[in-house]
DNA sequence: GTATATGCAAAGTCTTTGCATCGTT
DNA sequence: AACGATGCAAAGACTTTGCATATAC
């Protein structure tokens, strides 16, 4: 991760690094959240004017083919991209605030180890989200919709 | 699993039960597989001639508000539907073979314990799809890649 | 200079919705 | 008989693709 060297890995396989492309990188890496296309699209708009939404479709499934941007579904019908990060993290969810936090722990490393011990599965990627409450949303506010 | 009355529990919410959402309550049932809204009105159209697929979205809609069946997202960009299954099940999906199996064994409760002690978070739902290779694919030669 | 990327517009998928009619309760 | 459910068609939301032009190398 870091400094992870957008241009060299696009050249390194034939492509060229356009401005367009470029951008996308910068506002995936600056992102706090995980981003739509659109959102994307909106964000480089502010700099190529007549930016076009499926000019980051195609390079997302550009980068994702290098590995180097990851789609995840969050359940809402729309892709949300975010830079790729070692595969053991998942995503936490909350349905309050909407708030998607990253989780890393060793989890996804012990369903790996348990499906591959006990199963013969050979696990190549985990898709884990997980939907609740987070610890804010939980203390901060008795008067939220459900208390159950 | 076990005998739900889709006509009981319907009736009880104050919604009808029609031939339709019978014959796909049958068919997810029945199926083996995790079928897509498609597949499903497929298999009822052979009894119910102009039946629409509007319909069965409608009524895996209002199915899955019952929690009666689940839909899950299996990476193809269509939802796939089935009964729905104690909560700590997640599936296996193989891309070699294509088959979706299901599989428990605690490691959902196990993620729901360990974030609510560590994190504070309350896990409601938990999606986990697991992508890799199974047991039979494995050993049963490399020659599988070519069908799907 | 040449092949790749882009913008634009149109098409594709999957899913949802409006409305008149049908059928369960 | 009443009101929810269905069929049909059209619209929606998100994503992909064809093609002429622009541009990175």
């Amino acid at each position: 991760m870091r400094g992870v060297d957008v241009a060299h890995r696009l050249r390194g396989e034939g492509y060229r690094l356009t401005p367009q492309r470029q951008l996308i990188w910068d506002t995936l890496r600056r992102a706090s959240r995980h981003l739509t296309a659109e959102e994307i699209h909106d964000e480089v708009s502010k700099i190529v004017p007549d930016f076009n939404v499926a000019s980051v479709y195609r390079t997302l499934t550009l980068l994702s083919e290098l590995q180097l941007v990851k789609e995840i579904r969050l359940g809402d019908g729309k892709g949300h991209w975010e830079v790729a990060h070692p595969d053991d993290e998942f995503h936490l969810r909350c349905r309050m605030c909407g708030s998607v936090t990253h989780h890393t722990g060793g989890l996804v490393e012990q369903i790996r180890v348990h499906l591959s011990d006990g199963h013969g599965f050979t696990t190549e990627s985990v898709d884990l989200v997980v939907h609740g409450i987070c610890a804010d949303c939980h203390d901060g506010s008795a008067a939220h919709e459900a208390d159950r």
